[in-house]
DNA sequence: ACCTGAACACCGTTCAAGT
DNA sequence: ACCTGAACACCGTTCAAGT
């Protein structure tokens, strides 16, 4: 734990992450790691060393994202209507996946590939989005055979095609309460 | 218009299309042009010779398809109940979006950009589509204010989402019925 | 301990040279 | 008219060589 080389290697990591937000900003989950190690002014070992894999590196990157998302959604326990909660958190879900072109396809491949340097993150929201549901259920509000990987994978795929559609302003958003609706538990 | 040379370019085509079928099926909608040509046992120039665009290559490869979406959009027109006749179709055009792996994006692509050597198919089937719709409305069934761009991206966001998700299964049946209840016209 | 960049095995795409 | 494959400009990833 020498101080100066750690100083250096501790730059070189912020310098890449600043780097990395702006190239994925630009070019999206699939920017060029090579064009990312050149603009952070580092060689593409350095880049390696520091994040291992492209998950890696989006998994320090969005941590914070992903953070934001679980806590609302353990906030959201406490409102008042179950389903409105779960539809809200839902939304900003998607609206979060919608930050960068390519998220919702890199959260997808981490929620099903436990190897993923993304995985923790994604699953540990996915629970929070779990408890979410599970009242809406207990509440009589939403159908008992719904799962949180299926309503997620709804929300997802919705900012999916969001992203790759011509007048998409607000179809997520429309969407998703038309699919709540059909979602409601009309006892059967 | 020489014989020999024809039946030489044509046999190379057909060749080139085999290939196709076959790394499509295995690699889905990216599979490698170089791989392609390879398999075919034929030049890559030769390949780019016949097809410009991977999206070419594709529109040839899948146009029997659209065409039966299509054919299918047309006969549906004739079916009872309006609403049903939709659902079935959307619940087809996922299903034969999911039948290579990234046929939902390449579709999705199509759509939106004209230049697309994709396009022509696509849209077409958009508008066997859209008068599906049409008529789903004028029965007073589904909300006059939904899009068939919006529709359709939304089947082919299920389709996207089904596609790597671990227990899709029947997600995209159940998603889709689930989202035409809630496009129901109520009369608001 | 950390950094560098050449090296390797791949892409998509173009185009001079061949028949 | 058609075919070929080298050439170019890119990737992601690894690893010997340097400090």
């Amino acid at each position: 734990m020498s101080q100066t080389t750690r100083a250096d290697a501790r730059k070189n990591r912020d310098l890449l992450l600043a780097a990395a937000a702006e190239l994925v900003a630009e070019h999206g989950t699939d920017a060029s790691l090579r064009d990312i190690a050149r603009r952070a002014g580092v060689g593409i070992g350095t880049l390696y060393r520091h994040f291992p894999t492209r998950e890696a590196l989006l998994e320090t990157l969005l941590n914070a994202n992903f953070d934001v998302l679980r806590a609302r959604a353990d906030s959201l326990l406490a409102s008042p209507v179950p389903s409105d909660a779960l539809l809200t958190w839902l939304g900003e879900l998607a609206a979060g996946a919608a930050t960068y072109q390519g998220l919702p396809e890199s959260i997808m491949n981490a929620l099903a590939n436990e190897e993923s340097g993304l995985h923790a993150s994604c699953a540990g929201m996915r629970s929070a989005g779990g408890r979410l549901l599970e009242r809406a259920q207990q509440a009589g509000s939403v159908r008992s055979d719904v799962t949180i990987s299926e309503v997620i994978a709804l929300a997802l795929g919705l900012a999916w095609a969001a992203e790759r559609s011509v007048d998409a302003s607000d179809l997520v958003a429309r969407m998703l309460s038309t699919t709540m609706y059909g979602l409601a538990d009309r006892g059967q």
